[in-house]
DNA sequence: ATGAAAGCGCTAACAT
DNA sequence: ATGTTAGCGCTTTCAT
């Protein structure tokens, strides 16, 4: 039934090895009989069995991608990127979402590594310590893609989330704004936390604004939420930096219904520019994550620590900009 | 450096083949030994090679996914629904983006045969005739996700888009619109021209209304194309069909910038219903494509055709209904 | 430039 | 209930 290097073998009247070569492009072959053994090959409809490769060759050119879930457009840009250069460098990729659960996790890294995947990228909000183990003891490399580990010894592709959200804040007091709230998702998270919050806090005192705890929302990362904690609070701010365009626009639209406009009465930054941010009017102004290269940059970095080439400093950050469209506006 | 079973079997004391037996559950063995042997393989820290495991029973326990794009918020959607499906039959998924382009699609589903994936889900706005071709030699069953084989041949899951059109367009009409739009994506996929259309055209037949070319705008499938498309008619319709909640925003935008009001002037109805639909204002009335369970199924399908069990009609389809929210209203 | 032969780590008869 | 023995289809020395 199947088609085996053998039965090439014999119908070009070589030897496995030799068609081994021709098929690898090993250059030891001579032109007539690497000839003689692609006819074969053509004429018996013959496809290499990349799993028998695998197991003698110790290497499978697939690498596993672990994302929270793909659903959610953050991620399957990151994953787009991922997917890009993977191709480029002829790897496969074997997707799981692990929807946040740290089990699920390192299940997924268990099953990948029996699969003998010769990498593996990792997405999460959150580098758990037991998560942080496994990866340790992984037996192939595994690179973070938009993910922070703080340890800094994982390998990981970010932008400085910190110092965006710093900049942006200051952009909005720069506008004269001094009660600038954040909407933010949980802050059980790195990002969110350790880097959009503190980064608000940043900007506020370098600009020596006092703290105000009742202008931090934290909410669940959702269009609706943020919507609601509008609805649901009497304070006005009259400037807000948003943890997503997708709370960006459920703030704009509690800014609505409270009979206000943006950016008049208030104006609002996004963070992540999606195309979203320019389908809704008014269109956001919006920190832009470089989702896609973040994802392509990761993957070309695990292409080098399965290559063994040397990576210094592990922890790459790529540039960020703001795109100033209508919901705050900013002259520079 | 690696555990193989032979180590795990040498330090319980058994053969391999018990060792096997264990790992595989088979109940064949004595508790007494199964704890022996499990014991080892937590000691030695041993993890089965599914490589090696694949060859020798050439079954991998991995499917291949062909999407277009995974960035695009339909396919991502529908890539949800057949990996939570995939990972509850025990299956990883190989997830590959074509773009589209046929050349890709025959190259992966090559790729993907060379690397023994055990089934394969299709994802395509078009099945091509050589891709056609290549689907039917694939020695593993292909099942289509959201894609219409004009044959009926292969395997697929999809709602009746022609009919879900047909009836969004009728209650339209039933509103009392007599110039109903269709906006839709470029007519040489499947969907566009052999359903949308075509549904499009049924119910201005049944409703006796006059085809009109002038109303049927082809656009590029963005939100900024059918704007585009907006601004630059002077065709004043009072309804509009959007092929995509993308679309449909789009509409929207070009109806509000030529001073018009949706729904009191121009009413809108939308398809596909993705969580846009409830973030911009007004909120789409949308025909809602169960992406996920398009997905789901079609994967639990291939899951039948990789056991080999029967299934009839290999053509699935699956209901569909109507979110009525603000952008047109509807009494039902 | 080509061939022979030994694995890679496991499953699956078959035997006991 | 457990062990023995062939492969699975390929890569990779090592010879020649």
């Amino acid at each position: 039934m199947t088609v085996t290097i053998y039965d090439v073998a014999r119908e070009a009247n070589v030897s496995m090895a030799t068609v081994s070569r021709v098929v690898n492009g090993n250059p030891n072959v001579k032109p007539a009989t690497r000839k003689r053994v692609k006819e074969a090959i053509e004429k018996l409809g013959y496809r290499p069995n990349a799993v028998a490769r695998g197991l003698a060759s110790k290497k499978t050119t697939t690498v596993g991608v672990i994302i929270p879930d793909i659903s959610k457009g953050f991620y399957a840009e990151l994953a787009r990127g991922i997917s890009d250069i993977a191709t480029m460098y002829e790897y496969n990729i074997i997707l799981s979402n692990s929807d946040e659960n740290e089990d699920k996790e390192i299940r997924l890294i268990e099953t990948m590594l029996g699969k003998q995947v010769d990498g593996i990228v990792l997405m999460s909000d959150q580098i758990s310590p037991g998560l942080r183990e496994e990866i340790s003891r992984s037996t192939v490399p595994v690179v973070l893609a938009g993910t922070v580990d703080e340890t800094g010894k994982i390998p990981s592709v970010n932008i400085d989330y910190r110092s965006a959200a710093r900049e942006a804040v200051a952009q909005l007091i720069g506008n004269g704004h001094q009660e600038v709230a954040l909407v933010t998702g949980p802050l059980d998270t790195t990002i969110n936390r350790d880097h959009l919050l503190e980064g608000y806090k940043d900007a506020l005192q370098d600009a020596g604004v006092g703290y105000d705890e009742g202008l931090v929302f934290e909410v669940e990362d959702s269009y609706d939420a943020a919507l609601e904690a509008w609805h649901a609070t009497d304070r006005r701010p009259t400037a807000v930096f948003a943890g997503s365009d997708e709370l960006a626009i459920g703030v704009i639209h509690g800014v609505m219904d409270a009979g206000q406009k943006v950016p008049d009465d208030v104006e609002v930054v996004a963070f992540e520019n999606t195309k979203l941010s320019r389908m809704v009017r008014p269109r956001l102004t919006s920190v832009v994550l470089p989702l896609y290269d973040i994802g392509a940059v990761s993957m070309r970095l695990l292409t080098k620590y399965m290559n063994n080439e040397e990576v210094g400093d592990p922890t790459f950050i790529l540039p960020h900009r703001m795109e100033v469209r209508e919901s705050a506006k900013f002259n520079d």
